[in-house]
DNA sequence: CTGGGCATCT
DNA sequence: AGATGCC
């Protein structure tokens, strides 16, 4: 499958093109009305859904912050684990989710990165999704690296101005077609689809330096099935008459989307371990077990039938951040861990805008039968004077308020008296809402994305018949995307990469009650906290606070918070220990709090922001890679690659930190002293800008719009947050 | 030596 | 609040 991608090409692509790319007609007589129904019209019987799939994304990621990754065998380590590896290193057997003791086993020059940090992924994750819905606004994300992306209304509308639809060539590969073997005339849709699929793949290319694949197909499930058929870097679309095929070809039935180890076991259970299997079943059999929706859903996905409909992702409706860990079980490394996580968490909920109304905290305990399951989590509403405070940018402040919450909400699920141990700690914000955003009600981006999201209802599962209704996307709505996509299209072509995350408009709700929360009176009802010691009154305690902890909150907590919240491993948090009650108390920052943590938090975060910074600031398409290399050459998926020595720096063997913390120093003293020179010298080339990953600089826009959640009461978005300008 | 997110459904 | 599923 090697290089002869794109195996069934024609040369007309120009005139598609160009035809793609033209702004739409305004008239769309066979464009699929709100009454978009089998019966009424030329309308399409097929949706034309595209998925794409970033390769190995967290890699990628990594190869393009530092380039002379390209070259080594790269692997992306959660823990003990390789969540993601470049092609170099699955070439050398590697594959995803393997230990790191295998694969260094089967890899030993196997370049090591930490990527418990997913800040840089999930930021290149939302450009990505954010350039597909500049073409096309119905894109559902799933997970970090895969998008679902309705085009049906713009291949209709294409196809309405086409006279000659016998000009119709597909891009990339056909599932279980070779060469001219298929006639392109007789899928005007799904060719044309491949064709977009095609383009926007090139975009998320040019614009983001990404390789991607992409399935074309008539549903959600057929066209994630057959977007992973032809990997990496290409696509594949696939056409009715090869559904059952294409079903039939997968190994199990948890290879199904929607099918999980649960699912699975239970099917087994009922004697069902291959898709024959299940499509065979008897569905009264099926519906005794699952009930009926479930039942009809999974003999649907069985024969290829998804009616499921491309949902709009929009902003995400919560934030976490969790981490793992072998064994907790002192109080007081928990209360080190919520407060590291929270603080994190805090930053990244002021930076989207919004502002969440309840916290949640999970916990998974050790458990030898079971090491991850049986999570469990109490969450509360978030007083809003501490929900303004993260969204106003007093992220803190907030923070230390929100500790003891958290700690109130712990102890909930673990006495603290008895022991415990935990492998996993998540701190999450929901019921994100957005605060009054004075452009916000009427703007044109408003009403963008509630007519985008709003014509939105549930679908019900039809039964058989394959082809659903498509959404009818709101045509107004494409019509302006497409003008859209053209400007875009144009900036493109001038080869300006925009990679860069600047993007100023350091705007910033100003929050006129910033200083507005004041300690309530301390005198009110004290006794509550009964045995507070002799050493002290409820006074004094209180007073041993820090300034934005509320007194109220305080008191509410069981002693053994209150003790800690006052122990030295608290107070030491803060910049100003507690032994000087009048002395007047720095409001600590987060970099404070951020660094007396647990040793693995000294990794120095601090390299590797500031190379992120610098690097964001170099356009991919013009940065010359240095590379020092006798390697075999490698085929870069990216052209112009070039490569001259360096090292005029010294590699210090030492292990501390002179080189990016999230660097295995063994790995790295194992390269050859050439790419070690190499890395080093990249990374010293890096400058220093920011200390903590608090680069608020990637201001926000001003603009938050709001998503009418089909269905569910409000979803507030700010989408825009997560999406720079362009 | 099995991550760190997200979402939906019940 | 938990279970399940996806990456």
């Amino acid at each position: 499958m090697d290089g002869s991608e794109d195996e069934v090409e024609e040369e007309d692509e120009t005139e598609w093109r160009s035809s793609f790319l033209d702004s739409a007609p305004l008239s769309h007589a066979a464009a699929p009305g709100p009454s978009l129904d089998k019966t009424s019209g030329p309308t399409p019987a097929h949706r034309v859904i595209l998925h794409f799939d970033l390769d190995c994304f967290y890699a990628q990621v990594e190869m393009i912050r530092n380039p002379a990754l390209r070259e080594v065998p790269l692997g992306i380590q959660q823990k003990y684990i390789i969540v993601t590896c470049n092609y170099v290193a699955r070439e050398q057997g590697l594959t995803k989710l393997m230990s790191v003791t295998d694969a260094k086993e089967k890899c030993p020059q196997l370049v090591l990165l930490k990527g418990e940090d997913l800040t840089h992924y999930r930021e290149m994750s939302y450009k990505v999704t954010e350039l597909l819905m500049s073409y096309c606004p119905l894109v559902e994300r799933l997970g970090f690296d895969e998008n679902f992306v309705d085009i049906t209304d713009m291949v209709e509308r294409r196809l309405a101005q086409t006279s000659e639809p016998n000009d119709f060539s597909f891009k990339g590969h056909v599932y279980n077609h070779v060469g001219a073997d298929v006639k392109a005339g007789d899928h005007p849709q799904l060719a044309l689809g491949s064709h977009i699929a095609a383009e926007l793949r090139e975009a998320i290319h040019s614009k983001l330096g990404l390789t991607s694949c992409a399935g074309i197909a008539t549903n959600k499930l057929l066209a994630k099935l057959v977007s992973g058929t032809f990997k990496p870097n290409q696509q594949t679309a696939l056409l009715q008459e090869n559904q059952s095929d294409i079903m039939g070809a997968l190994s199990g039935l948890r290879k199904v989307p929607g099918v999980g180890h649960q699912t699975a076991k239970r099917l087994r259970a009922l004697g069902l371990v291959s898709i024959q299997d299940l499509q065979l079943f008897p569905l009264n059999d099926l519906v005794r077990e699952f009930g009926g929706p479930s039942a009809r859903r999974l003999k649907n996905l069985a024969v290829g039938v998804d009616d499921s409909p491309v949902i709009p992702t929009g902003a995400p409706q919560s934030l976490s951040d969790e981490d793992s860990f072998k064994k907790m079980s002192s109080t007081k490394d928990v209360l080190e861990k919520i407060q590291q996580l929270s603080s994190s968490l805090v930053e990244r909920m002021n930076k989207d805008g919004r502002q969440p109304h309840t916290f949640r905290l999970t916990i998974r305990r050790y458990s030898a039968t079971n090491r991850w399951f049986s999570r469990e989590s109490r969450q509360c509403p978030i007083p809003s004077h501490i929900g303004q405070k993260i969204a106003s940018g007093s992220g803190d402040d907030a923070v230390v308020q929100l500790v003891p919450l958290a700690m109130k909400l712990f102890h909930k699920m673990v006495d603290g008296n008895a022991a415990f141990h935990l492998t996993l700690i998540n701190v999450c914000f929901s019921n994100l809402q957005t605060r009054g955003a004075p452009a916000c009600g009427k703007g044109a981006i408003t009403s963008f994305f509630t007519q985008s999201t709003s014509p939105r209802k549930t679908q019900i599962c039809s039964s058989q018949s394959q082809n659903d209704s498509s959404q009818s996307g709101d045509s107004h709505c494409m019509d302006r995307q497409l003008s859209t996509h053209s400007m875009i299209t144009q900036r493109a072509s001038q080869k300006t990469v925009t990679t860069k995350s600047p993007c100023s408009s350091g705007f910033k709700w100003e929050q006129s009650s910033t200083v507005a929360v004041e300690d309530p009176p301390l005198q009110t009802e004290y006794c509550s906290t009964a045995r507070s010691g002799p050493k002290e009154s409820n006074n004094a305690v209180t007073r041993r606070l820090p300034p934005n902890v509320d007194p109220e909150v305080f008191k509410l907590l069981p002693e053994e918070i209150q003790k800690e919240l006052l122990s030295p491993a608290y107070a030491n948090s803060l910049p100003s220990p507690s032994t000087s009650p009048s002395a007047p108390v720095a409001v600590p920052d987060a970099t404070h709090i951020r660094k007396n943590k647990s040793p693995e938090s000294f990794t120095d975060s601090k390299n590797i922001e500031d190379k992120a910074e610098a690097i964001n600031e170099l356009d991919p398409a013009h940065r010359v890679t240095t590379v020092n290399h006798q390697r075999p050459p490698r085929k870069s998926a990216f052209p112009g690659e070039n490569v001259t020595a360096e090292g005029r720096l010294l590699f210090r063997q030492s292990s501390d930190c002179e080189f990016p913390g999230n660097v295995d120093p063994e790995v790295f003293s194992e390269l050859p002293p050439e790419v070690q020179r190499e890395l080093m010298s990249e990374w010293k080339q890096q400058k220093p800008v920011l200390k903590a990953p608090s680069s608020r600089k990637p201001g926000r826009s001003p603009m938050t719009k709001d998503r009418k959640a089909a269905g569910k009461g409000s979803q507030a978005n700010s989408l825009l947050k997560y999406f720079k300008p362009s």
